[in-house]
RNA sequence: GGGCCGCUAGCUCAGUCGGUAGAGCACCGGACUUUUAAUCCGGGUGUCGCGGGUUCGAAUCCCGCGCGGCUCACCA
């Protein structure tokens, strides 16, 4: 067997880093670049492990990270990692000869090798591919986690997700099945006849929702502009140039707090359909989520968090007031706006001096039953004051054609029929710039293009925007945003 | 931003009353030709997050700071 001649301080070295990197020239010493090339694969680990019956005796090859080394003298295990999964690789002295099997006795944990040899069974059943030859195609120079507890520390797993992804199998199944719900959303949406488009993220208006944004700037233009908090009002301006079906799933920013819900940038798909109402748009949300549901994991029935939860359409639909009403007793459309604020301030809810009747229903909504709703839910006809973009009601000017779905105890999308009055939406537009001024730097800017727009004619369209990571993190049982963002937002160290 | 909790070896974690830092995995050396958390023998590899303070002596007590987690506020 070879010795480390080059490297014969190895054992000496405390740090493994500095072992690793003295493997680089033993490597280079018998003619291998420790940072190969291209090399040429057979089969996948997967591909091995289900086609065995067919496979066993046949010659095949494979690259991948070696996971595992349990060596036994002149016999030697290894297990090699790749995308579809693991495979175990069995060396024998005899079959490879001295410094072949010397080599492979100085791969480390975490390099990446190819493989080629014969597929086979051990005998105690594992299918394996019996080496004949091997390559070095990357060192790796540091040491991996532990094989047994894996990578915990959240700091470590969101700041370097390489690591996490090469140890904790599941949090690369969590991403791929993020990867597969977002595929869903499109075929689902296409094969409706959507158009899927792409609008600007940098806006000198920021609109479309009540959030705070980002600001940038420009320096050839020398103008601040916004990231966009939402793709609302262009997605709108193209139903008005004809496009009918469209749909954006895009990455929104908003300048707030960071929780296990909400990371500064996140994922959002919008979508607009001409001649629609928010009834269509209670359908496509609920279709659209058991689609996304079944193509990602199979089912519509799922667990959340300990909670059994079924997204199987049809959903219930309820109106807020209604809600409230069941939940509170309190029937905040039939009181005068004093009335209102005295029961809102009897929950214990704080309210402003001015507040409507309205504006207490929708406090109350958010604050006494939205956290109950487990299963999901259609909740109906919000208040015309947190709605400055939606239609109102022909049977109550107080209330819109708005809905959000909602679903364990969380907003999974939001969605009206749209706005299509340009004088109503100017007035609308006028009353949060009144909001702005009394100091609330989250109601809407006045957007006079988006007025102008609407001036040349949106046809009724209904309109939905749902938090795709949101949708992740439901369908794949994760408790924080984090946790379905590959590198969510973390201070920098030092 | 507020409150609570955490930070010790590459990783997962112990660390008593303030008395020279310790276990598993990983790693290094040795044995072992079908193992699989391989096994057996030997080896502990450390800026105890950082900076001050108290003390004869600090991982441990006190103060400040940093980063993270949970939570409240805000939001999707």
């Amino acid at each position: 067997m070879d010795e480390l001649e080059d490297t014969a301080d190895v054992a000496t070295m405390v740090d493994e880093a500095d072992q690793r990197r003295a493997k680089l020239d033993y490597w280079r010493s018998r003619g291998a670049d420790p940072f190969g090339s291209r090399f040429v694969r057979t089969h996948s680990s997967r591909q091995i492990i289900d086609g065995f019956a067919d496979l066993e005796g046949k010659h095949v090859s494979i690259a991948g990270r070696v996971m595992a080394f349990r060596g036994h003298g002149k016999a030697s295990f290894l297990d090699i990692a790749d995308l579809a999964g693991r495979i175990q690789v069995y060396a024998r002295h005899d079959a490879l000869g001295d410094e072949q099997y010397g080599m492979l006795q100085q791969v480390d944990i975490g390099d990446i090798i190819g493989v080629a040899g014969e597929v086979f069974r051990t005998r105690r059943g594992e299918i394996s591919v019996a080496l004949s030859s091997f390559t070095m195609l990357s060192k790796s120079l540091r040491p991996l986690p532990e094989k047994w507890h894996g990578l915990k520390d959240v700091d470590i797993r969101y700041r370097q997700r390489y690591v996490d992804l090469i140890v904790n199998p599941e949090v690369r199944d969590t991403f791929i099945t993020r990867t597969r719900i977002v595929s869903a959303i499109r075929s689902f949406l296409d094969k409706r006849g959507f158009l899927e488009v792409e609008t600007p993220s940098m806006h000198a208006i920021a609109g479309g929702a009540t959030a705070r944004p980002f600001i940038t700037h420009h320096n050839a233009l020398d103008m601040d502009l916004y990231l966009r908090i939402a793709t609302e009002l262009h997605l709108k301006r193209l139903i008005v140039g004809g496009l009918e079906r469209v749909y954006e799933i895009g990455r929104i920013f908003r300048n707030e707090g960071i929780s296990t819900r909400h990371n500064p940038e996140f994922t959002s798909v919008e979508l607009y359909q001409a001649y629609a109402d928010y009834h269509d748009m209670m359908e496509i949300t609920e279709n659209l989520v058991a689609h996304a549901a079944r193509e990602a994991l199979g089912a519509t029935r799922i667990t959340y968090q300990g909670s059994a939860i079924d997204l199987t359409p049809p959903w219930p639909r309820i109106t807020m007031s209604e809600a409230v009403r069941q939940r509170t007793g309190v029937d905040f459309m039939a009181m005068s706006h004093e009335e209102a604020r005295g029961a809102c301030r009897r929950m214990g809810l704080d309210v402003p001096e001015h507040a409507t009747r309205g504006a207490c229903l929708s406090e109350a909504y958010e604050e006494k039953v939205e956290a109950s709703l487990i299963q999901p839910t259609f909740i109906m006809d919000y208040p015309i004051e947190v709605s400055p973009l939606a239609k109102k009601r022909s049977d109550n000017p107080e209330l819109t054609y708005r809905f959000e779905a909602v679903c364990a105890g969380r907003e999974l999308a939001n969605a009206f029929s749209e706005l299509n009055d340009p004088i109503d939406q100017r007035e609308r537009f006028l009353a949060q710039a009144v909001a702005r001024e009394r100091g609330d730097d989250e109601a809407h800017m006045m957007d006079e293009d988006f007025v102008t727009a609407l001036e040349y004619g949106l046809p009724p369209t209904g309109g939905m925007g749902l938090g795709v990571d949101r949708l992740v993190m439901l369908l794949t049982d994760s408790a924080s945003i984090r946790d379905v963002i590959l590198f969510p937002l973390m201070r920098p160290r030092e």
